[in-house]
DNA sequence: TTAGGGTTAG
């Protein structure tokens, strides 16, 4: 097929377009250098972009190479390059690359030298770098460019600057899709969560078809309602995805059995992955860590050999679902097996954090916390706060209290502690009645001036989500909820509730403050509100921002039964289901 | 000489 190549540049170029793989290109390469064709400009400028998106990005050194060997490069070749840098592990390169052609007056950069350059400080945080450009295209006199402007947004998105992205959204003269989907994925990426679900019923509701949601806003959109655990938001983006035929997309189906197993949700999540007229191993580990986290992790074990049955590859993911899937529900033996396989010869997937924090949480849970220690003593990469506050977290159920002084002197090694750990260590100390530390600990944190995160619960009614802190009042309906939740209290107690004192949370320097904020965390107060304003026999959903205390899992256990309800916590490591007054996790033993 | 470029699943 080489051999026919002629002088025709249209049949070569297209051609080279539709070339794949690296031989192909070396190929077409040898070919263009024995006829000369290479001089050409035109051919040059292809055969130099199909290297750089066709190559995986640790090849970036042969694109340099042809680029290098070109004498008098053109600014579109220049670009090109650009964008080879920005999509290889070197993304600083094309940063210095811009620059040199800022300096090089007789290539003035365009618009697009620009875009590609904010591409490149996106991928390697370089927020200076983008400031810079972001000034040049005020003196440059690019400011009407919508494309470039939208990219910008993307790197003060990328830079966690959401306020300076959304400026720059309001300076772009013609706004498309594009850029109304990356303001919905600032707001996403920036934790501005509820800004998401605002923002996508707005651009439901508008006439302008250029604004109305495609594909990718839905995407968002689900993936919003997976972090807040908005089940009912969710079902309507769901009906809009029906109704604008977005269905039979694999991304979107993918994204709505997250969602959905992440708002607790099985059974909707079955419905979609049953349905489903394809799926690749994204469909098959979204459906093994939704397994996993709401507790059910025999059915994910089932879920990842039918997986192999159908001769799909486990990739990183599916392990990192099937370890977590194996730690929830305490299969040990199952967990460790699966850790053994993964690295064997059979997938040769190395452990990364992840995995390591899976198995450390499975061993931690089984009390063999020595053998934890040594397993993220022998890791090949440095361990993160996470991994260690995992080991933290099991010191202060099984009170390891020289092992839990330990782990937290690595924790403030890394500079990375938090309010939370020392609350840990402090729970750990007073689970074994050790009080002088107790109160040592508790003047380091006044000294250290140590807050502890407020925690919130939320309850979605309607497509409203409902939020809630420690001792709200904030809430229209407060007056009602605190009547609902004495009333509560008082029938608990008959049915043999009492608040658990000694055990959880919350750095307050009195036993008596202590009992007092237990009655009021907040988790509470969403589900008097649920009692409340559901009627009988409804399920209630509460999602949580920390892990949920002994306490409130008790009061929540005997709300199922007493209320005959049942309750669905989402907290911030999994779901807790409570049903007849007992909950399907292992957490508290 | 022109076109090229921006968002996106586990």
């Amino acid at each position: 097929m080489l051999k026919s190549i002629s002088s025709s540049d249209d049949h070569l170029i297209s051609l080279i377009v539709s070339s794949t793989g690296k031989l192909h290109l070396r190929q077409i390469h040898a070919v263009l250098l024995r006829t000369s064709l290479i001089r050409n400009s035109d051919v040059f400028h292809h055969f130099l972009s199909r290297l750089s998106l066709s190559l995986i990005p640790r090849d970036i050194n042969y694109s340099c190479r042809v680029f290098s060997q070109r004498s008098n490069p053109t600014l579109s070749h220049s670009n090109t390059m650009i964008r080879a840098f920005s999509l290889s592990k070197n993304p600083i390169e094309g940063f210095r690359l811009f620059r040199a052609l800022r300096r090089n007056s007789s290539l003035p950069p365009n618009p697009l030298s620009s875009s590609f350059a904010l591409k490149c400080c996106i991928k390697s945080g370089d927020l200076l770098g983008g400031l810079q450009i972001h000034g040049k295209i005020y003196s440059d006199g690019f400011l009407s460019d919508s494309l470039l402007l939208t990219t910008l947004m993307d790197l003060y998105s990328a830079c966690e600057n959401s306020n300076d992205a959304c400026k720059v959204f309001d300076e772009i003269p013609q706004r498309d899709i594009v850029s109304w989907n990356v303001l919905v994925s600032c707001y996403l990426r920036n934790k501005r969560t509820r800004d998401v679900l605002v923002l996508f019923d707005k651009m439901k509701n508008e006439v302008d078809d250029c604004v109305k949601p495609d594909g990718v806003t839905c995407l968002l959109a689900l993936q919003a309602c997976a972090n807040l655990g908005a089940l009912d938001f969710g079902k309507q983006v769901h009906a809009f995805i029906d109704e604008n035929r977005f269905g039979n997309a694999l991304n979107l189906s993918n994204t709505l059995v997250s969602m959905y197993s992440r708002c607790g949700s099985m059974d909707k999540a079955y419905e979609v992955f049953n349905r489903m007229d394809e799926r690749n191993v994204v469909s098959w580990t979204a459906m093994i860590s939704g397994l996993a986290i709401n507790g059910f992790g025999k059915e994910a074990i089932e879920a990842f050999n039918e997986m192999l049955k159908f001769g799909i590859s486990p990739e990183e993911q599916t392990f990192t679902g099937l370890l977590s899937a194996c730690s929830h529900s305490r299969l040990v033996d199952e967990g460790m097996m699966f850790f053994d396989r993964m690295r064997s010869g059979e997938f040769k997937i190395k452990p990364n954090l992840h995995h390591y924090g899976c198995i450390v949480d499975l061993l931690g849970r089984a009390r063999q916390l020595d053998k934890a220690y040594s397993l993220i003593k022998s890791m090949e990469m440095k361990p993160d706060s996470t991994i260690w506050r995992t080991l933290l977290g099991a010191c202060r159920v099984h009170g390891y209290v020289e092992l839990g002084e330990r782990v937290i002197s690595h924790i403030i090694e890394l500079k990375a502690e938090e309010a939370g750990d020392y609350v840990l260590l402090l729970n750990t100390y007073s689970s074994v009645g050790k009080w002088e530390k107790v109160t040592e600990l508790r003047s380091l944190m006044k000294e250290k001036r140590i807050q502890t995160k407020p925690g919130w619960s939320a309850i979605e009614l309607q497509g409203t989500v409902h939020e809630f802190i420690v001792d709200d009042v904030s809430h229209p309906r407060m007056e009602e909820i605190y009547k609902k939740l004495a009333e509560i209290n008082q029938q608990l107690k008959i049915a043999g509730y009492v608040v658990e004192f000694t055990s959880e949370l919350h750095n307050l320097d009195s036993e008596e403050e202590k009992g007092h904020a237990l009655t009021y965390h907040s988790e509470k107060l969403a589900i008097a509100f649920g009692i409340l304003v559901t009627p009988p026999g409804t399920t209630i959903r509460v999602t949580k921002n920390l892990r949920t205390c002994v306490d409130c899992h008790n009061f929540a256990k005997f709300v199922s039964d007493v209320y005959d309800r049942v309750v669905i916590v989402r907290d911030r490591s999994r779901f807790h289901h409570f049903e007849n007054g007992s909950c399907s996790c292992n957490d508290f033993w």
